[in-house]
DNA sequence: GCCGTTTTCGGCCCGACTGTTTTCAGTCG
C-alpha cells in the first residue's frame, strides 16, 4: 500500500467515527494523521520496517500500530469494526453539502438512510421536515445540495479553474467599491486539484461588493449570502466563495482566506501561546484592544516568523522554518532560462520547429530542446531514424534564422518499451544533444516489472532526463505503480534528471514526490512538454508543482545556464 | 488520539451563515 492508500484508509476511519458521535478532537486527531502521511514523502511502508512511523507528525502509538496491522495484514480489526457498524454509503451522504456527521447519523438512525440515493427518496418524499432541528427549508435545501452533488465531478483540475478564477478577478477588480481583489484558498497555493474558488476583496462597502458579485451572470446559484461573505455555483459546477473585509483588514483576511486549514490552525495555535488571538478580522490583544493587519507579511511578523510563500503553507514543516529563518528561497517562472521538452509538426505537435523557438524566445527563454516522439509511438507520429536525422537538418537551419536569440537542441521522448529497451538503438541516442525517455504504454505493470523498466532506460548513458516519470493524469489514470525510492536512488547515481511534467493534467512528478526526489539530491526539470507555441505558457503550473516541493533554482535544472547543464550532465561538476 | 519554552494530563483555532430556534446547533472553511 502507498501513502495515499493508507491515508485514505485513516479518513474514512475519522469519518465513520464522527457519524457514530465520536469526540472531535479524536476524529481530528485521525484526519490530522491521514493528511500527514499523504504528505509524508518517505514511503510509510518504508517507515514501518525502520520502527519509524511516530517521526510522522500527528502519528501517535496508536496510530502507528494500526498502521503496522495494515501493512503486514492487509486489514485492521478496528476499521472492520467500525464498517460493520456504520453502513459506508453514509461516506457519500457526508459529500452533501450542508449534511455533516450530525445529520448523516440522524438520517441513518430515524430514517433508514445509507446512501444519498435513500436520502434523495427521503427528501423527495417529505421525510426529513419531521425531524427534529428541520424543517421544510432545511429538506429543499439538501434537495439542492443534491442536485449540486451530481453535477459536480470532485475536485477540478487547476488548469481549470485558475483562469476560471483569473476571469473573475478581472470583474471583480472592476466593479464599485472593489480596492483590491485577490485568490486565496488552494489556487493560491497552487494545489494540483481545487475543491472551489476562493477570492478576498478589500472594500469598505461590503454590502455592494457581495450584492455585486452574486448578481454576476457567471453565478448560477447562491447557496449563501452574508453581509461580508458569499458562496456561490458558478455555471460550469465550479464553486466560488468571497470575503469582503476593509482595507486595513485586508493582511489578515486574505492569509486566512488562503489556508491551508492546518496551516492556520498551528498559526493560531502559535498566536495563543504568545497571548494573542488572530482571526481573519486581526489579532485581539489580553486587555481586548485589536491589532489590525492591512500587510499579509506582517501578521507573520507578529508572530515571529518570516513570511510564509503560499504554497509553503501546507503544515509540512513550514511553521519550523519559518521560525528559524530557514524558509527556502523557491523558484519562479523568471527564474526559468530554457525548455527541455517540447514538439513540433514532426510527429504531434502544431506548429513548426522555427515557431515553437520563436514562441520560447519572447518568454525570454535562452534554450529549447526539440522532443519529439520515437518511432514505435505511431499515434503520435514517432519518428524513424531516417525521419530523426531528417529532422536535424531543419533545426539547423532554424538555428542560423534564429542567430544567437535562442539556442535549439535535437532532442527526442524515447519510448521505453514494456521490458525496458528504449525505441532507439544506441548509436542513434548517441546523435542527439539531450534524451528524454517516458512511459506512455504499459502502465499496468508489477511494481518489480515497471521499477526495473525504468531503472533500465536511466541506466542508458545517452538517456539524460525522465520524462512524466510515472505517467499518471490528474483525476484521470493512477500512474505506473513505482518504487519511487529505488527510482530517485538510480536517478542520482546515473545523473538523470526528473521531469516535473507541467501540464496541469499531468504534474508529474507531484509535489510530494517533487520533494523527495531533491531531499535525495536528484536534479529536477519544470517542463511543458508544449505541442503547440501557448502551451508554453504552462510552465506556471510546474513552477507551482516546484514551489510545493520547496525548490529553488539550483535544485532546477533548465533554471540554470545551459553550458553548466550540459557540463553536469556529461558527468563535470 | 496526539502532544508539551505554561503541561505526561488536560487541553486541542476562530468566526460567518443558515434554519429553527427564542439562545443555539450544525456546517463550513
Amino acid at each position: 500500500m502507498d501513502n495515499r492508500e493508507v491515508a485514505a484508509v485513516f479518513d474514512r476511519i475519522a469519518d465513520l467515527l464522527e457519524i457514530q458521535g465520536e469526540a472531535v478532537y479524536r476524529v481530528n486527531a485521525y484526519r490530522r494523521a491521514a493528511e500527514s502521511i499523504r504528505s509524508t514523502s518517505e514511503e510509510v511502508a518504508a517507515m514501518a520496517t525502520a520502527g519509524r512511523l511516530q517521526q510522522i507528525p500527528g502519528v501517535g502509538e496508536a496510530i502507528a500500530s494500526k498502521i503496522d496491522e495494515l501493512l503486514s495484514s492487509g486489514r485492521m480489526a478496528f476499521y472492520d469494526k467500525l464498517v460493520a457498524a456504520v453502513p459506508e454509503g453514509l461516506i457519500g451522504v457526508l459529500e452533501i453539502q450542508d449534511v455533516g456527521p450530525k445529520k448523516a447519523a440522524r438520517f441513518w438512525k430515524e430514517l433508514g438512510v445509507t446512501s444519498v440515493d435513500d436520502l434523495e427518496a427521503a427528501a423527495r418524499a417529505g421525510k426529513l421536515r419531521g425531524l427534529a432541528g428541520m424543517g421544510e427549508k432545511s429538506e429543499t435545501r439538501i434537495l439542492v445540495s443534491i442536485e449540486a452533488y451530481r453535477r459536480r465531478s470532485g475536485r477540478a483540475s487547476i488548469g481549470v479553474a485558475l483562469p476560471s478564477a483569473e476571469r473573475l478577478l478581472v470583474k471583480l477588480r472592476g466593479m464599485p467599491g472593489v480596492r483590491q481583489a485577490e485568490l486565496g484558498g488552494s489556487l493560491r497555493r497552487w494545489r494540483e486539484t481545487i475543491g472551489d474558488i476562493d477570492l478576498v476583496i478589500a472594500s469598505d462597502d461590503s454590502a455592494l461588493v457581495v450584492g455585486g458579485f452574486a448578481a454576476l451572470p457567471e453565478v448560477r446559484r447562491v447557496r449563501s449570502q452574508g453581509e461580508t461573505k458569499v458562496s456561490v455555483e458558478l455555471e460550469g459546477g465550479l464553486q466560488a466563495q468571497l470575503w469582503v473585509h476593509p482595507v486595513e483588514r485586508f493582511g489578515t483576511a486574505w492569509q486566512y482566506a488562503t489556508g491551508s486549514q492546518a496551516h492556520n490552525v498551528r498559526l493560531r495555535e502559535r498566536a495563543q501561546a504568545m497571548g494573542l488571538s488572530l482571526s481573519e478580522h486581526g489579532f485581539r490583544q489580553p486587555d481586548g484592544g485589536e491589532l489590525l493587519i492591512a500587510q499579509e507579511q506582517h501578521a507573520y511578523n507578529v508572530l515571529g516568523l518570516a513570511w510564509v510563500p503560499p504554497e509553503l503553507r501546507e503544515d509540512r514543516g513550514e511553521m519550523q522554518a519559518a521560525e528559524a529563518g530557514a524558509l527556502p528561497v523557491l523558484v519562479t517562472e523568471a527564474d526559468l532560462r530554457g525548455e527541455l521538452h517540447a514538439h513540433s509538426n514532426w510527429s504531434d505537435g502544431g506548429a513548426t520547429i522555427l515557431e515553437m523557438a520563436e514562441a520560447a524566445s519572447e518568454l525570454g527563454l535562452t534554450y529549447l530542446v526539440i522532443s519529439d516522439h520515437s518511432q514505435s509511438l505511431g499515434v503520435a507520429g514517432g519518428l524513424s531514424v531516417d525521419r530523426l536525422r531528417a529532422q536535424r537538418q531543419e533545426i539547423d537551419q532554424a538555428q542560423r534564422r534564429l542567430g544567437s536569440r535562442l539556442r535549439l537542441l535535437q532532442g527526442a521522448e524515447v519510448e521505453i518499451l514494456a521490458d525496458g529497451r528504449l525505441d532507439y538503438p544506441d548509436a542513434v541516442l548517441s546523435e542527439l544533444d539531450l534524451v528524454t525517455a517516458s512511459l506512455h504504454s504499459s502502465l499496468r505493470q508489477s511494481r518489480p516489472q515497471a521499477t526495473a523498466r525504468l531503472l533500465a532506460a536511466m541506466r542508458n548513458p545517452h538517456v539524460d532526463m525522465i520524462g512524466h516519470p510515472t505517467g499518471r493524469m490528474v483525476e484521470g489514470r493512477e500512474g505506473a505503480d513505482l518504487d519511487l525510492e529505488e527510482v530517485f536512488r538510480v536517478a542520482l547515481e546515473t545523473r538523470t534528471m526528473l521531469e516535473i511534467n507541467a501540464h496541469p493534467d499531468r504534474l508529474d512528478l507531484n509535489d510530494v514526490h517533487a520533494r523527495r526526489a531533491s531531499e535525495l539530491g536528484c536534479l529536477l526539470a519544470i517542463n511543458t512538454d508544449a505541442h503547440r507555441p501557448s502551451d508554453l505558457l504552462l510552465r506556471r503550473f510546474g513552477v507551482g508543482v516546484a514551489r510545493r516541493a520547496w525548490l529553488g533554482p539550483p535544485q532546477v535544472a533548465n533554471a540554470w545556464p545551459l553550458d553548466d547543464l550540459l557540463a553536469w550532465l556529461s558527468g563535470g561538476a
